[in-house]
DNA sequence: TATGAATGAGGATTCATTCAT
DNA sequence: GATGAATGAATCCTCATTCAT
């Protein structure tokens, strides 16, 4: 990871915002409350977050619902929870430094396009409290922008080489980052556009790295 | 807009699925109604349709809870019929034939971008209950095939033309969608990525316009 | 009718409880609530008074339910007009002077399941409302005090020839009474007992009247 | 009880129509369960089923209105449930096999009596709602269903000994049964029929056992 | 550590009824 | 005579959260 994006960390998604209770001493503690994570994940994955209960976590769980409470201060804590540690993930399996070549857009893609997949309850759960709790707006977009800015270094080094002349850098990287983000949740999150059933993970990656090279480099095969 | 897509209005998104009270008779009927519905827009966009209570509605509109099942049969089929008459509007806009020209793509991002504006509420009220509520969820998904057939079309003709070779049409046009959709979303109801305060319609036309063009035809002026 | 009963009207249903609005003085005035009423009466006999509301009324009345406030104090009040005039008409039609023979008990029998019958409404609303508010048990009791009377009367007379000794007249006739009540209620109401769809008018009446007469006089074919 | 009618417990009414949340764990919990079924059989015997709120019931039972949802669905279900086990105690009390003996009617209408009026509320209750709502329409019918089967076969043994001809047994029975059920009705939940105040349970209980054998058996002791 | 019990604070929806026109 | 519009007062039900054990 570069030294520019070292430093988000600090200014990170809320940072300092949760005051989650402690690590669980024992190991019946950790277990407990990684079972609450377990069922969280799933629960919200397939139902989102808005509509999962915390009976419904407690239940999925094999516990009550006051127990949650001695791991969690609440609902949404729960999800911030589970959103830190994850943001950086995407990115630390990212290739350092894009290089232009094609196989950077893809093996890119793909680490965004499997952390999503890996992530789905987490980030819905994000994006869905977003919507609705200026608190978890602000980790979204502290989130979305850790892709972006990758992604506009992409483009600033595309023009280094004569291409992409005109494109704003900042936001042609919000515009693929918003691609990326949104073309994930359509078909991981909501099934999908049109009758097609599905869509295989490289059918996937494929078009979101080649639509992404090519907006910055056009036809060429490679640089 | 060609024969196959000018019959898309009348079979449209949900067609029939709001069996909404009747048109009020009176005026005054009609004013409430109205101001039901712009009491309605203002307060989903401002802090979106899951916070927004019936009851919020009504004071805003000046008018008890009970007026309002005068004329919604709930909260749901409000944003229903907020909803019906949107997606025509983008499409209608949107230039008939695309012709590959540079032009068309900036009409019809701007015809995209002015119809998201101007619709904030309603768009992220669809959206918010798609992911809670599987009828909204089908109604979402119908308003955006809407856009990502034209979308293809435009892969298509590309093809057509010798370009955007090696792209799947209706994958790629789902991704551009997804690119149009939560691009908009970011800008304009979540306040745009980065510390960048905001972003002028122009600015995001063109940004929208470009990365479209270019995946597809590349840096080549103009086809 | 004797002049016992000549005297139950004056202290007879809910006497001077109800202050109906006066007979409208227009032919459109008596239509219209005419046909009030007989909205009423359909509805409620199709799904009960509790469950049929004035908007059910009026819509199928063909009025507003503003118009329905202009003929009719309030619910119950509509109510109470329909069952005036009603609870008589049995006994105007039952045989003056019971005289024991076997066409008595026909008779009798029959103008209370041909009366429950045409007037099953109102007489299940009245029952209905009985249960809920004390007016209407008032109302109800005296309705039933009616019969009663009639069937203690019967009584006293098999005692005076000789049968039925042991009998209290007030407590047998009560019993008798229900059975009439319930029967028809079960049968004509509630779509009877068992299995067996239905249940001929003349199957019902020469078992009420069979029941009535062999529980004073026994198994003799008549007195 | 014969072979046929002790199987008739198992399958009972509506035997399995109600998945209630299971029996509470705990003393305590058991014990608020118990209040809410104590508060709500007295307000249901007192005011009816129809006008008694949740609210009433929690605030009755000294609990709040969200703890009655924990021990119940709903109203309806609560009702349910202190139906159940009912039905079944009238006739485990009842003799076993009819035997035509003057003291059979006497002990089987005492039986009916007293368990109509230890569960008045309950009775009350379901026939109200039977009124409204179609599954407890069905469970009444099934309830009254099984004492009317046992009257039946009272008939049927009566014209075994050559009396009651000319009755059609189950037309019968539905009667003797509707005079049983109602006259309860009258005289434990509306408060009787006539100016006199009330009436003893002996007198009840002759009368009913008095006109049940006479209408089948006649002026006659005892077969 | 864990749980059953309990609740306050809503939120959607219905309905009888009134009023201005 | 009639109506569309409007409302206050309920009623059922849910859910995050706390507490005593």
């Amino acid at each position: 990871m570069s030294p520019e994006t070292t430093t988000t960390p600090a200014t990170g998604p809320a940072a300092g915002t949760t005051v989650a209770p402690p690590e669980p001493p024992s190991a019946k503690g950790r277990a407990t409350r990684a079972a609450f994570e377990d069922a969280a994940r799933a629960l919200i994955a397939e139902r989102g977050f808005l509509r999962t209960t915390v009976h419904d976590i407690a239940a999925a769980a094999g516990k009550s619902t006051a127990a949650f409470y001695r791991y969690f201060d609440n609902k949404e804590q729960l999800l911030a929870a589970l959103a830190d540690g994850f943001s950086h993930e995407v990115l630390l399996h990212s290739p350092d430094a894009p290089d232009g070549g094609a196989e950077f857009f893809e093996t890119a893609a793909r680490a965004y396009w499997d952390a999503y997949k890996e992530h789905l309850g987490v980030l819905v759960g994000v994006f869905q409290l977003a919507m609705v709790d200026e608190e978890f707006a602000e980790r979204w977009r502290a989130s979305r922008l850790v892709g972006v800015r990758i992604i506009e270094r992409t483009v600033r080094q595309a023009q280094d080489r004569g291409h992409a002349a005109g494109l704003d850098p900042a936001l042609a990287a919000s515009a693929i980052g918003a691609m990326f983000e949104h073309f994930c949740f359509v078909w991981l999150a909501q099934g999908g556009d049109g009758p097609g059933t599905g869509i295989t993970d490289d059918e996937a990656v494929a078009t979101l790295a080649a639509l992404w090279r090519r907006s910055l480099y056009g036809e060429e095969p490679s640089p």
